[in-house]
DNA sequence: GCCCTTGCCGACCGATCGGTCGGTCTGTAA
DNA sequence: TTACAGACCGACCGATCGGTCGGCAAGGGC
């Protein structure tokens, strides 16, 4: 965790010994980005809710955009970590699959901006079609290859329980479909998810029963 | 469909033949809204999207919010219509799950922004929190309490599939939760999906296979 | 002829947007 | 002490935001 993170042709020292502020802008306007959305959120909200001037902000990031997707980057990471982190085990695949929707689960419990965050990246055309993407080539946003790595791990463990009979022969790419959206929404799903479960999605008994339900529903659902 | 929909206190005539221009309005600004979000599409880019002057947006919806309002709730009176319009029968609930969730994938498939604002909708604090709720009293919305209704029915059948002995005894909120998130969130996935199980999320043979992979998960993940 | 409604528009408003610029203050190394 | 760097700020910029206003053209009833 102390490792220094380091961003493209920046030996800034702030990377090495990151005391406040930069940080605190990072997970303040992770929360607003989370709430509001990247064109919902304006500068001056953020840095006003950090404590900083607007002209802050653009000391320490040198637009909005790049802004946000350090957020993002630092929100995949993060559940990269849990997910990607352990060797390549060869374990019985149901149990690879409990240990990936327990880590997943985890993770987006963990930090509550998360799971929003996410569902906005994977279904915003937003910010990017302003972007008018690379002239040629398509260059992949950082955040994007890691998921991309996240669900291939994903998609490998389904082939491999199906190959063994493990799993019925399900549609991989539908099944990464149902189950990231049965598992992230629910961390995202915000007022609703509360009104519907009768208690704050991110309380202790209520993310334990999600974990426990999520995850039985999920193997039940694949198992052959 | 030739029903005329009336607005609170409002007898205005073009209610009664919708001839073109308010309509076309609304359905441009549903397909932008859902792709860019509410504060990320300008009531300009709508207009000259429709081929008006922003002006004239103004003569058909006194607010931007107002038009955003109207077009949530066409959306979701869409869903409904598939959901809730049939009688309360007392068929068996496996049928009436497969029905559910078949008329649901139906609808999503149908017009293909609605999951993407039925996602936004959920998820979003956006636009409500600028809206400071009625002093008192806590006004729902009108598309609140229809999708309430909705969640509603599908929770009955559950806790009738449950006390029938024919699903699992799960937690009902959970289950809403997963249910939504699994359905919704493909037909919202966009590019991500397009990449996932390999062509358009809404060419007929994905929507079929979908119509089946879903629905046999959900079934052998709730049934007893 | 008339009037009045309806759809539509251009010009304009105050507010806010992302972003820039010049500057102050503080800590630290020489 | 000087010198430099980083954190921070207020004032400002052009552009765009949602929304208003006055007026133009077409059509229908009288």
């Amino acid at each position: 965790m102390s490792e220094s993170r380091l961003s493209e042709s920046q030996p800034s020292p702030q990377e090495l010994n990151p005391p406040s502020s930069r940080e605190k802008i990072l997970e303040v306007a992770k929360s607003l980005f989370a709430a509001g959305g990247y064109s919902g959120v304006g500068m001056r909200q953020i840095a006003t809710a950090v404590g900083l001037s607007k002209s802050s902000l653009f000391h320490h990031f040198p637009t909005k955009l790049e802004l946000y997707g350090e957020v993002l980057d630092r929100v995949i990471e993060r559940l990269a970590w849990g997910l990607c982190g352990d060797d390549p085990q060869p374990e019985k695949a149901v149990e690879e699959l409990d240990h990936w929707i327990d880590s997943l689960v985890g993770a987006l419990a963990e930090d509550a901006p998360a799971a929003r965050l996410m569902l906005r990246t994977l279904v915003d055309e937003e910010p990017f079609p302003p972007f008018e993407i690379e002239p040629e080539g398509r260059e992949l946003m950082p955040f994007e290859i890691r998921l991309e790595r996240l669900i291939d791990r994903f998609r490998t463990l389904l082939e491999r329980g199906i190959a063994d009979g493990v799993f019925r022969p399900v549609s991989t790419g539908d099944t990464i479909q149902t189950v990231i959206g049965a598992i992230v929404f629910h961390f995202a799903s915000g007022d609703l998810g509360e009104a519907l479960i009768g208690e704050p999605i991110f309380s202790g008994t209520a993310v334990e029963r999600r974990r426990h339900e999520v995850s039985e529903f999920i193997r039940r659902g694949l198992l052959a």
